[in-house]
RNA sequence: GGCGCUAUAGCCAAGUGGCUAAGGCAGGAGCCUGCAAAGCUCUGAUCCCCGGUUCGAAUCCGGGUGGCGCCUCCA
């Protein structure tokens, strides 16, 4: 199956082929570890995980990179606030990152590269654009990158160079010899600064720099790219990429990568989530109230490239739609995976080769849902069915990452012990009024679990019993 | 000011030149059930407006209108 992939600098989806055969090197720029994840970083996160889990689908050997900027002036100016020391404050907001990830079922990166650990590659680099005269120092010890230099610049976010820049909110430094050059190095600048030792001065990296070093530091490529894929927030497409790529094609003299894959943006209630605005909604929070799993669910159920509203009417509905998969798996519990589908195989791994479509492979799992129900509410007892619904089950967890809980904990979210005793009582007092035949207790009791927000199926299995959505 | 994305049923959301416009949520009807719930079946839109290209367009082109974004740190 071949994939496709949307390329945000061609702007047209095409064929994926990667510079080595049965291989794919991704790199995805990750967040400054300044503050707490908010859902847009959950959002990239989950487009190329999903991009990650189909290239691993489709037999690729691949290699995924997500960098952590570790050095960068919020993080400077949240050590004054927090009296924290460098290290201490970002590898707090990397472990909780990390674990909020976890927490998506995001898969871990297979190469974590941080700026501060990258400062050799990042020398190096500048040096050579030092060297070739790509780059300047002006008299405080900046480096600055001359945009002049390349004359590529601009191709990949296809922004006019000169036509902005009367209107450009940009403030110039003076010394600069181009509105658009922009700091590779930046000079210490007093006791509050963190500074690096190195041949380039006292200092630290810019911004840019960090993600053309360390992709080349870490991959080879071949004489045209270094990476087949580079990702990031559609907000990364300017300045960040465009001036990654001059980078690279200054210092190395070929492309940084073969495509370009960038996410849309989540915005709460219309309006783009921005720490300037006041409106993040960070994912801890998220995640104290919804389990990870829904989250994932919900935030894949929109294709990754359109804007994503976040908004709790649209989270229940995506629940509710995620309960019929676990109502299915525990329909099929104790029996254990054969083998997938094809058909079922073929047609969500095809809507994932087609520009990660999850949304069509979120219907191609709807329709599996309702064809196996189907299926044994004719044939209960069939053991080979219960067995294939249990495979597609566990190929749905394999590719898009859900539907691997136990059904009964995700029914049961958040209940207590002590309650779990409570309601399991109460339906053993209405299944013997049933026996019975005393439906009006019957119904009494099955009002009283409905008061606590539990509602009661009777199968052929037994009572079984649901905590009620509350959200 | 420049550049770009987007507009599909009550809501969410695929589709991007051609059989009856996926799927989900909500709603309605039925089957099942002691009654429910769950599950299953049936049920809804000609695709923002105008003009054009075409045998044929939601899908391409032009012009409107609305929403959003980038051009400053941002996923």
């Amino acid at each position: 199956m071949q994939m496709k992939i949307y390329d945000s600098v061609k702007k047209e989806k095409v064929p994926f082929i990667p510079i080595k055969e049965k291989e794919a090197t991704i790199y995805v720029c990750g967040p400054t570890v300044y503050d707490d994840a908010h859902l847009g970083h959950a959002r990239s996160a989950l487009s190329f995980d999903l991009l990650t889990r189909t290239l691993r689908a489709l037999g690729y050997r691949t290699t995924m990179a997500k960098n952590f900027t570790d050095i960068d002036d919020k993080i400077i100016k949240k050590m004054s606030q927090t009296g924290m020391d460098l290290r201490e404050l970002t590898q707090m907001y990397i472990d909780k990152y990390l674990s909020e990830m976890d927490a998506l079922n995001v898969q871990r990166a297979d190469i974590e590269p941080k700026a501060t650990e990258s400062l050799d590659a990042i020398e190096s680099m500048i040096s050579k654009l030092l060297e070739s005269g790509c780059a300047y120092k002006i008299s405080n010890g900046d480096i600055y990158f001359d945009t002049s230099k390349d004359s590529s610049y601009g191709s990949i976010s296809h922004l006019n160079r000169d036509e902005n820049e009367n209107i450009s909110r940009v403030c110039h430094a003076d010394e600069k010899r181009d509105p658009k050059d922009f700091a590779l190095w930046k000079a210490c600048s007093g006791e509050n600064d963190v500074c690096f030792n190195t041949s380039l001065g006292e200092g630290r990296p810019g911004w840019h720099i960090e993600c053309s070093a360390m992709i080349e530091k870490h991959f080879e490529g071949d004489e045209k790219y270094t990476i087949d894929i580079h990702g990031g927030g559609a907000d990364l497409l300017f300045p960040h990429h465009e001036n990654e790529a001059a980078q690279t094609r200054c210092s190395t003299g070929h492309e940084i990568a073969k495509y370009w894959m960038h996410n849309g943006f989540v915005q709460i209630d219309g309006e783009k989530m921005s720490k300037s605005l006041g409106n993040s909604f960070f994912l801890k929070d998220a995640l104290s109230i919804y389990p990870g799993e829904l989250l994932r669910f919900y935030l894949i159920s929109v294709h990754y490239r359109n804007d994503f509203n976040f908004n709790e009417v649209d989270l229940l509905s995506a629940k509710k739609r995620l309960d019929k998969l676990y109502r299915l798996k525990m329909r099929v519990m104790p029996t254990k995976a054969s083998c997938v589908n094809k058909e079922f195989k073929n047609s969500l791994l095809g809507a994932m080769t087609d520009d990660l479509n999850s949304s069509k492979a979120l219907s191609v799992v709807d329709t599996m849902i309702s064809e196996s129900n189907e299926k044994l509410d004719n044939e209960p007892k069939n053991k080979a069915l219960k067995k294939e619904i249990a495979a597609n089950i566990e190929f749905v967890d394999t590719l898009l990452g859900f539907g691997s809980s136990e059904p009964y904990e995700w029914f049961q979210y958040g209940i207590s012990n002590e309650e779990r005793v409570k309601i399991e009582q109460l339906i053993e007092e209405r299944n013997l009024a049933k026996k019975e035949k005393n439906y009006s207790k019957a119904d009494e009791i099955r009002d009283e679990l409905s008061k606590m927000g539990v509602s009661l199926m009777d199968t052929a299995e037994g009572t079984k019993w649901e905590k009620r959505d509350s959200i």
